[in-house]
DNA sequence: TCGAATTTGTGCGTATGTATC
DNA sequence: GGATACATACGCACAAATTCG
């Protein structure tokens, strides 16, 4: 006899009711399946399938031999880079900032080497494919935990000899900065957001349970009408909140 | 014998990876479970699990009677509004504008009516709880395929009486417009984007499939420090891009 | 230290309903 | 109507991890 909804359902949503009306606060274990097996008069199969949705929702966690939790869903937020920025701003990354705002320690680790841009950066840099770029693959920590991917590149015509060439080698931090340092002034940033499942070698590099879900920002700077730097940024879906700001007119 | 990984991740990843390749296109239809079970040499529960985590995805859709099909994962895309507004634009809205770049028809339908500030509310908009506000819901199509809720508020203490109070009675069309119309100058626009799954409503206004996840945008409108509007928009996950251009210094 | 109980993770087989072709 | 295929659901089994006496 198939009601509607499922019963499968019914019982996700009822578990997510918990969870967002905070009788089950983070951290908390959920009913076992054979207690929902009683609650619910339903078989072990279907109370699977209602903590499998919630998982896919990255709200709980299953931990073998244990239980499932409801995950920590407190959300860093990113601010996107604007007219914000004040002057010294450039002792400090961008990462850091967002990171000491909640309260948490930012660092990061870094790899950079010269590359040649495939046809896909090629495009975003508006430089021929398989010019030299600076390839730079960074993981952040928030308090230690990996929290944000990012892939940056940086064409070698612009950087190459100069004092700012190797990203993280210099004193200025950031991408407009170390730019301006050399007398290249960026003048405006573009992101494209997105969301994507996340992969496996995204799931092993930011500590994701299977099936997560990912922000990713695609990231172009601009001197006026000139690309100087285009980044790949991953973020864990749930994990963030970006922040916008836009001045009108 | 518990492989490691497991088979329905394993049967999942190929199919992904078939999907992303493109030899399996838009519209293509996927194994069926019992062709994945002779294939593979699995069960239909295994079968079923490596669908489901598609499913969960969003990658895939499942019809039925009939079999499981790739999605169609064009994206929209959606352009936050910035200094690119040009005079005259205040004839077509930003979505109908968006749609357009598509290649798409955008087209909406909405609701306003007077109601109350509820705190989350009226903590956005700098006023107090349980006072007034023109509460718009809108649902916008593309070509007629519904892909965006958005709910506004708008202070009445600001606009009660204008010609623009009604926001879909006017002649201006679109916050910026409106508010000038009545000398009300939009400085700064603040949106700030989330990832959560979608409520059972999102999945029956959006025609969604079940486990889907949607982008959430906290939009607020600002003149100089004061919010004049704010917002709540759904998007589809994975059916949009967001774009956002930020002017540096 | 050991072992038993609990719990999740993975997997198999089967049955019924219903939508599609 | 019949064949196919998915959606939901039941019952069972074993492995691995955890917990606790």
């Amino acid at each position: 006899m198939p009601t509607n909804p499922p019963a499968y359902l019914k019982i996700a949503a009822d578990l997510r009711a918990a969870v967002t009306s905070g009788d089950l606060a983070v951290g908390a274990k959920l009913p076992s399946e054979t207690g929902l097996m009683r609650q619910y008069g339903v078989s072990r199969t279907v109370a699977k399938w209602a903590i499998s949705v919630l998982k896919g929702e990255g709200i709980v966690e299953g931990r073998a031999g244990s239980g499932v939790y409801v995950r920590d869903t407190r959300r860093l937020v990113r601010h996107a880079q604007g007219r914000d920025r004040r002057a010294g701003d450039g002792l400090t990354s961008p990462f850091a900032h967002d990171a000491a705002r909640a309260g948490q320690q930012g660092t990061w680790e870094h790899d950079s080497h010269h590359d040649q841009a495939d046809d896909r950066i090629a495009a975003r840099l508006g430089i021929a494919p398989a010019a030299p770029v600076m390839r730079t693959a960074y993981r952040f920590f928030a308090d230690d935990e990996p929290t944000q991917l990012s892939t940056s590149y940086e064409p070698l015509v612009i950087t190459q000899g100069t004092p700012v060439e190797w990203p993280e080698a210099g004193a200025a931090v950031g991408v407009v900065a170390r730019m301006d340092a050399i007398g290249v002034r960026v003048t405006e940033v573009v992101e494209r957001v997105s969301l994507r499942a996340a992969t496996a070698d995204e799931v092993e590099a930011l500590h994701l349970p299977a099936r997560a879900s990912v922000h990713t920002i695609e990231r172009t700077y601009f001197a006026g009408d000139v690309p100087v730097e285009a980044a790949d940024i991953v973020l864990p879906g749930g994990r963030y909140d970006l922040v916008y700001r836009i001045p009108i007119d």
